[in-house]
DNA sequence: TTGACGCATTCCGATATGGGAATATGATGG
DNA sequence: CCATCATATTCCCATATCGGAATGCGTCAA
């Protein structure tokens, strides 16, 4: 058995939104669809770099094809995307309450302090 | 300047969160502080391997760490998840559409196909 | 001071990643 | 069938990543 070094970025869609540039491939879509050449140019990548991209992007589900003639129409397909705000989701009381527990863990070592 | 193979893990939130034993690892802080060797022996992962997860999510903020004594207090800062949850939260419209709109296409080209 | 314990770091190997450049594949119009 | 345009794939490089094993380091108790 081989020695995996990381998930795959094919994996799944945390890895997928992992990488900046995929995450403005994302927010782009939501525009429409769009051949793979607008969204190079669109967002000031290469033609190969953006195919990458988005061949991640389908293969982890983010993202649809369909062919119009020459061209391949990439559409956005967000349901993936529904597990990992449900994820963050559930720290949501959590990062209310930080600031305070934080807090208190600073007056805690101060008066710590001060009492020894 | 090098080239950079891939945005270091160390960068963000949405890097930090893509590992899932990372995932793991914060869902597990939610129940409260744990030392190093908890973490590891809950999540079944080996000391280091712990230790250096903890690292990452402590540099990207995800997680505040506090000595007591002989031992290090992890604890879970989730302020950090905040834009990411807000990122994803982007595209809760669409991911409620995308039936729709898939079946739309599939239709499309049904019915393309029966007119030829 | 010296163990002993808890944790962090380092070193290593196998592998994955993103980008650039070049090239292959695919569909279309003529 | 051919030329062309749109897209995908391949190759290569520099680098990053994770895991295991070994080792370093800091703190506490006796």
């Amino acid at each position: 058995m081989a020695v995996m070094a990381r998930a795959a970025t094919t994996s799944d869609a945390f890895n997928a939104i992992a990488e900046p540039q995929r995450r403005d491939i994302l927010a782009l879509l939501r525009a429409g669809e769009r051949p793979v050449t607008d969204v190079a140019r669109e967002l000031g990548m290469s033609q190969p770099g953006a195919s990458k991209h988005l061949r991640v992007l389908r293969e982890v589900g983010l993202v649809r094809v369909r062919g119009a003639g020459k061209q391949r129409l990439y559409g956005l397909d967000a349901r993936g995307l529904r597990p990992v705000h449900e994820w963050v989701g559930g720290f949501e009381r959590f990062w209310n309450e930080s600031f305070d527990r934080l807090d208190t863990y600073v007056q805690d070592l101060k008066q710590t302090r001060q009492e020894e």
